[in-house]
RNA sequence: GGGGAGAUACCAAAGUGGCCAACUGGGGCAGACUGUAAAUCUGUUGUCUGAAGACUUCGUAGGUUCGAAUCCUGCUCUCCCCA
């Protein structure tokens, strides 16, 4: 077995994120620190450089993550900029090597927004790249889950099904599964770390906020139903109290405990896939899992 | 025994005649967080009510006043210093 693969982000969503600190020209994005004010320029060729350097397995182009709402004219205009820094990004993958040896394989990305027509036109653009995997940005950053839902489906209608399809920055249990019942393959996010500091846990019972009194008093595991020997171990009781007296302990085991919780939800996903009986669990997982506990 | 300080809502702590149902912090309750500038942020927290509003609160019993958490008197309790 060799090491897991990893991947590097290109710094579009923070086109989106830190979009008060940046402007935006058909060069590049630049940024302005919040340190001490300079200024830091990212172009497509710089991005692709960078993740040479840092020399992940998959890596991602750079693209413009647009906001939500965000009217037709704007997701347009934006969908282009990307897709010209798609280009430039793929021209710069061709003429650069890997610094480490092995491959490096670039996804771009597909944007337009809620619209249909633009989701359209930018996957049959991403896919025609014809690299070894493929992403779809520009979504959870607002819009309703069904909206997203719907994207995927007109997306995923175009992006090939024998090459890994990402998600990115999606989400909570419930939408990965809706997600994979629409054809998506990858996904990431900050949701089980970030949630699990702020308290929020997912478990096979429902979704529970352990700061809450009312498991002051459970001594129950924090997740029977897990395999991490962690969500097992450790009370919500016991969880609780380090989570209230902001030990940095409970995070810890928050966030193990909800990535343990998303890794064996996918795990078990490929398997109902597998064994021909994804659609019921999916339905009946979904109601159980998004519930609070 | 002598001298001094103090008692405010779950806790701590402001307020020292009307703008006080009472600052602020903690705690409680609830919510948010989706390609991580986030171990963060928001709302709420006397009772009744959907709300307007009404009602009862600042150790306790009286008093002064149009009006008291705030002023006066007695009582109870707490803390500190000296002996």
């Amino acid at each position: 077995m060799g090491a897991a693969p990893c991947s590097t982000d290109s710094g579009g969503y923070q086109v989106f994120s830190l979009a008060a600190n940046r402007k935006l020209t058909e060069e590049g994005a630049i940024f302005r620190s919040h340190i001490d004010g300079s200024k830091h320029l990212f172009t497509p060729e710089k991005v692709i450089d960078i993740q040479r350097e840092i020399g992940a397995d998959i890596i991602m182009a750079f693209d413009e993550c647009t906001p939500w709402p965000c009217d037709h004219k704007y997701a347009l205009g934006s969908m282009e900029l990307t897709h010209r820094w798609l280009d430039r990004c793929v021209g710069r993958l061709h003429t650069t090597e890997p610094l480490y040896g092995g491959d490096q394989m670039l996804f771009p990305i597909v944007q337009g927004a809620v619209y249909t027509d633009l989701r359209r036109a930018s996957a049959e653009k991403i896919a025609s790249k014809e690299m070894p995997g493929n992403a779809i940005g520009g979504l959870s950053v607002g819009e309703p889950a069904e909206v997203m839902y719907e994207m995927l489906e007109v997306v995923n209608g175009i992006l090939p099904a024998d090459k890994p399809r990402y998600l990115m920055g999606v989400g909570t249990p419930a939408n990965i599964l809706e997600a994979i019942a629409r054809g998506v393959d990858m996904f990431d996010c900050v949701m089980p770390s970030r949630n699990g500091r702020n308290g929020m846990l997912f478990t096979h019972d429902g979704i529970i906020n352990i700061r809450n009194q009312r498991w002051a008093s459970d001594f129950s595991p924090v997740d029977a139903g897990s395999d991490s020997e962690i969500s097992r171990t450790y009370s919500k009781a016991y969880l609780r109290h380090l989570v209230i007296s902001g030990e940095m302990l409970g995070a810890q085991i928050a966030t193990i405990h909800n990535l343990s919780f998303y890794l064996s939800l996918v795990r078990e996903a490929r398997e109902k896939i597998l064994d021909g009986t994804f659609g019921s669990w999916k339905e009946e997982t979904v109601r159980r899992i998004s519930e609070r506990a």
